[in-house]
DNA sequence: ATCGAATATGTTATATTATCACAACTTTGT
DNA sequence: ACAAAGTTGTGATAATATAACATATTCGAT
């Protein structure tokens, strides 16, 4: 049993989540418009259903949202859906999760701080620009030419320790 | 075929890669000793392979190397290896990679930047206390409590770039 | 409108990565 | 010598991801 179901209900509380899923989808058709690149109804399936929490989400997991409303679904249509979204910087994959979620940042530099809550499995994404300036500029010290700078650090969240505290 | 094995001769001529090898060695078995763990056969085995290059290298590719001087070496056998040697902080698993590699820091704080070369395979490894300051404050401030600071960076490494322009 | 190229999807099979469960063996402390 | 803890042997299988090839759809040029 995960603990994340009761831990992202007050998240869900202090904000409206339907904004988020809303704002994201926006972005996400405009942004293909302007690139001239389908946001097909599989696609955009598999963004909304990453879209439904501000947890990482598993391929396998999305597999098995996606196929009661899309019954051909197999290994590939996700993967392909999630190669896309990856593409276009819709969403991040998380390396050290084998998991995926939205990006909050599309269309922009897209470069961030993942800190992944091991108790709720929440991620909260932050630009940090004073980290990737120090990033890269230690980068470039050592002569590397960096192709991806993501960082992802994986913790407890403050809401998660917050509780703690208060149970503890 | 990997463009690895050339890349990576002249940065074996580059340095005594021999004394690389018995330097993590030595670290590992005093390190073992002093904290009171087995660093049995097999472990000192696989830390052996790992350490035989500067290049991340596979689960799967150390269970084939260890077949010939371990027949009974199954992936258990190997990945109870890996973990034993990750809990010591006698090597590094790359998420990005699903690779493993070997630390030079270990007994020293264990929170480094990788910078992992997509040309030769090969990760240096940095410490690189200016990001990492930076980083700690970031994370402070979003209230997060990190157990973890990995940093994966993919790119082209130094060696590789200069080949390629001389090439080019 | 239709043709061809490019793109996207359907489908089956399989590759790759990793863990579990349980028995047997080894080391350590008493 | 014995028990407890730790390690390894072994077989099965779970979880993650890609390959290959056929079919269908979209889009631009004629």
């Amino acid at each position: 049993m995960r603990s994340s179901s009761s831990s992202s209900a007050h998240a869900s509380a202090k904000h409206d989540h339907t904004k988020c899923i809303s704002a994201a989808l926006d972005t996400a058709e405009q942004l293909c418009v302007v690139r001239g690149v389908q946001l097909t109804p599989i696609r955009l399936q598999v963004l909304k259903l990453i879209w439904e929490s501000h947890q990482a989400v598993k391929a396998y997991e999305l597999l098995d949202r996606l196929k009661p409303l899309k019954q051909e679904a197999k290994p590939a249509t996700v993967y392909r859906a999630l190669d896309f979204l990856i593409e276009q910087g819709l969403i991040h994959r998380i390396e050290s999760l084998n998991a995926f979620i939205g990006c909050h940042y599309s269309g922009q530099q897209h470069e961030q701080l993942l800190l992944i809550c091991k108790e709720c499995h929440e991620v909260e994404e932050r630009s940090a620009p004073a980290v990737m300036d120090a990033l890269s500029s230690e980068i470039d010290q050592a002569g590397f030419i960096a192709h991806s700078k993501a960082i992802e650090i994986h913790g407890i969240c403050a809401k998660c320790s917050k509780e703690t505290d208060a149970q503890g």
